[in-house]
DNA sequence: CCTACCGATCGGTAGG
DNA sequence: CCTACCGATCGGTAGG
């Protein structure tokens, strides 16, 4: 893998990069070797720059991955937020679908980030906040499932929790292996889940 | 979280831990903080004894790392390899059905291990070798779920390949929130997942 | 954006 | 001589 190609020369200077290029290049770095095994000048090598001119585009290495973390917690925040608001709407059960659907859209468009995002472990201010949001996320998606299992649209044979827990389990384990240059577009993948979530394995 | 207790003092000397026991505790650190921003020293205090110390039990960092991914692999290869050898015995479908159940149990039973793995990057050939066994897994799985689709068991409007992803991708997914002492124990969790997955979530 | 560095900390090992 | 360590420091490299 090499990296983006630098903008366009503006007719003189250095290549040069933006600081979206920058932000790509290195959320593609942390998601293949881990966020603290790649470091400053693994960047600036990658980029075909020295080290010190990376801190021309950031301030900071957290700051790189507090752009790319606010990239994924905004794009989930809109999905999941939008389906609590429209509660009067739909049923909880419609709503929840469309929750999964679009979160898998997400997913998959945003896919770097939010690979990295759901690898965060919480050592710095900057990861625990974003758990902070990715809690606030969670929470909203079980009271969802509760309010469908509520409206008897979902089974109630298995706690509302778990099942919220292992569905966007299922979700999230997207980010383990979709990569956009593949088999499955976003649509046939989003299909496939919700299907398989909501009726599950088994022929019948 | 504090380290275990050191094993029973045998009369006189230090207080004393066996290998098992720097590796419980290495293992459950590099979980909370992740591997590389877990440093021999950050171990040594959590024992309770020095840096050096933690060499008297293993080569290297690395080698308790290995020592981690090879109780998972183990165990998982176990379960993958009995359900592929007992071929004969059974039909796809219910072999399926089981290494699901016994996946989730080994991941209940060998969580940390378990988890590290699930978070290997390959950033060396132990993390290589590790990857390359997974793997080695995840084509037997690929294999199973062909199998149960072939004999007509499962439904076949969704690739087998992207089957197998999504339904052990929830079952991995267990790793990331499931605890010991939590709420569910392992045979409530591996119940619900595998109705959740072969039945679906849907009330009917 | 580069060359030239810093304070600190890394994994690992010395003698005792 | 053993197991189980300690205090100090090694050569290199991290982010900045």
């Amino acid at each position: 893998m090499t990296a983006a190609d630098p903008a366009p020369r503006r007719g003189r200077g250095r290549p040069g990069y933006d600081q979206a290029a920058v932000l790509r290049t290195a959320v593609e770095l942390f998601n293949r070797k881990g966020y603290d095994a790649t470091s400053i000048g693994d960047l600036a090598k990658e980029l075909g720059v020295t080290k010190p001119a990376i801190y021309h585009h950031v301030t900071s290495k957290e700051d790189l991955l507090r752009l790319a973390l606010d990239d994924a917690l905004d794009e989930l925040t809109a999905v999941v937020g939008g389906a609590v608001e429209d509660a009067g709407s739909a049923g909880a059960y419609e709503r929840l679908r469309g929750v999964v659907r679009r979160s898998v859209e997400v997913l998959v468009a945003h896919q770097p980030a939010v690979t990295l995002l759901l690898r965060v472990r919480g050592n710095t201010p900057v990861e625990v906040e974003a758990l902070e949001r990715r809690r606030w996320l969670d929470d909203r998606l079980a009271a969802l499932v509760r309010a469908a299992v509520a409206e008897g649209a979902l089974r109630n044979d298995i706690p509302a929790e778990l099942v919220s827990r292992l569905l966007f389990g299922m979700v999230n384990s997207l980010a383990e292996w979709y990569r956009a240059e593949g088999t499955y577009d976003a649509a046939a993948v989003a299909d496939a889940l919700t299907q398989l979530a909501f009726d599950g394995l088994a022929r019948r």
